[in-house]
DNA sequence: TCTGGGGTCCTAGGACCC
DNA sequence: TCTGGGGTCCTAGGACCC
């Protein structure tokens, strides 16, 4: 029941390993072997988090999110990059031009992107889109470990990156399943093992919940997948929203009924923020940061073609209080001047008696039209 | 643990209209 | 006019993900 999304009787998820890190050790191979923490400026002195840390930084205790500095103490010796975006991209469509690249059982798979290192692959016919329900019988007879490892093999051979697969009757198993076989692994997690694998871990073991909502949660005396899937339905609906508590209760069973789709993604909205090194307090430098960061987000947005509709802010004060404002336009424009000038004024409506460690701006564009 | 940057989606309250 | 209810838009904030 809602278990299977129609069509699609496998769904692979396909994530690299420590992604970022190993694509700065494919392009300096002395790397290899050594603890690399990728992140900010590169200068572990500075503001700034971890982006990927390599297994080697990691067995220092060193992860993702976590500040440069705090990385630097827990693993002095370790090599720190910058963050190289254009590096990353090129590597991420190199990996995704190999899957859309191939066939199972003689079926051209379905991929759909889900950032630069993961992507959900899904075979039968009926993820082609053509016509209703009934996936291929041939594409569900296939077994899907011998194609997960075809996976691995192939981008390992395209790119030199080893990726692990996750098996799922549907995408939330298929990315749940994932983590179980990492690194460099393949593992699957159906409806029949989804208990026994999931049932007795925390609510945070969810694809979708996090920190808050796991103790909001064990609030309500659920703390585990089991005691989500039994909760009642309506006491979630009323406790956490009538669109969340549904859903959360469907993800406690593993079900998930939504298609793999290779439809691209179209963005609704740029931003740009920064964290500043030192905090500021000259009000004149600060409306200037502003029109600096609202230039470039209208150059990310010129490149879509669409023009900004809404114009927000973001602020956040020393030591760390973050506070947005936004409005919006009269008529959509693409007018820099006018779109910084709306921005700046945004700032008026900020208390000015606090230092200013981060500012963002964002347009939110019209909606692309249809066709 | 002194806490980035890029996004998406949901919620709640108030304004406003019929 | 002592006073309902629904719909929609706007805004701020929060939660989550990679």
């Amino acid at each position: 029941m809602n278990d299977r999304p129609p069509g699609q009787a496998w769904v692979l998820h396909v994530d690299l390993d420590q992604f970022i890190a190993a694509v700065e050790v494919l392009r300096r191979p002395e790397l290899a072997g050594l603890p690399v923490v990728v992140g900010g400026r590169g200068d572990p002195t500075e503001r700034g988090v971890v982006a990927t840390a390599s297994y080697e930084a990691r067995a220092f205790g060193v992860g993702s999110g976590m500040p440069l500095r705090v990385a630097a103490r827990k693993c002095p010796d370790a090599v720190f990059l910058p963050a190289d975006r254009a590096a990353y991209d090129a590597a991420s469509a190199e990996v995704m031009e190999t899957l859309r690249s191939l066939e199972w059982g003689g079926v051209p798979v379905v991929v759909e992107v889900l950032g630069w290192d993961e992507a959900f692959v899904a075979a039968g016919s009926g993820a082609t889109g053509e016509g209703e329900g009934g996936g291929s019988p041939t594409a569900a007879a296939l077994d899907p470990r011998e194609f997960a490892g075809e996976i691995r093999a192939r981008v390992l051979e395209a790119t030199g990156l080893h990726c692990s697969v996750g098996i799922g009757d549907n995408k939330l198993r298929a990315k749940i399943a994932t983590d179980f076989g990492k690194p460099r692994g393949v593992w699957q997690l159906t409806a029949e093992t989804w208990f026994e694998v999931m049932g007795d871990r925390p609510t945070d073991a969810l694809w979708g919940i996090g920190r808050k909502t796991q103790k909001r949660l064990a609030a309500l005396g659920i703390d585990t997948v089991n005691q989500l899937a039994a909760s009642d339905v309506r006491v979630l609906a009323a406790e956490l929203g009538p669109t969340m508590g549904p859903w959360y209760h469907r993800l406690g069973r593993g079900a998930d009924a939504s298609r793999v789709d290779a439809t691209p993604w179209v963005p609704r909205a740029h931003g740009r923020e920064e964290t500043f090194q030192e905090d500021l307090e000259d009000w004149a430098r600060i409306a200037e940061e502003v029109r600096a960061l609202t230039r470039r987000v209208v150059a990310d947005i010129d490149r879509e073609g669409r023009p900004a509709a809404r114009v927000g802010i973001k602020v956040r004060f020393a030591p760390f209080t973050t506070v947005s404002r936004s409005l919006t336009l009269p008529a959509p424009t693409n007018d820099p001047e006018a779109l910084a000038d709306a921005a700046v004024e945004l700032l008026d409506r900020v208390e000015h008696d606090r230092a200013v460690r981060l500012l963002g701006v964002r347009l939110e564009m019209v909606e692309p039209e249809e066709g």
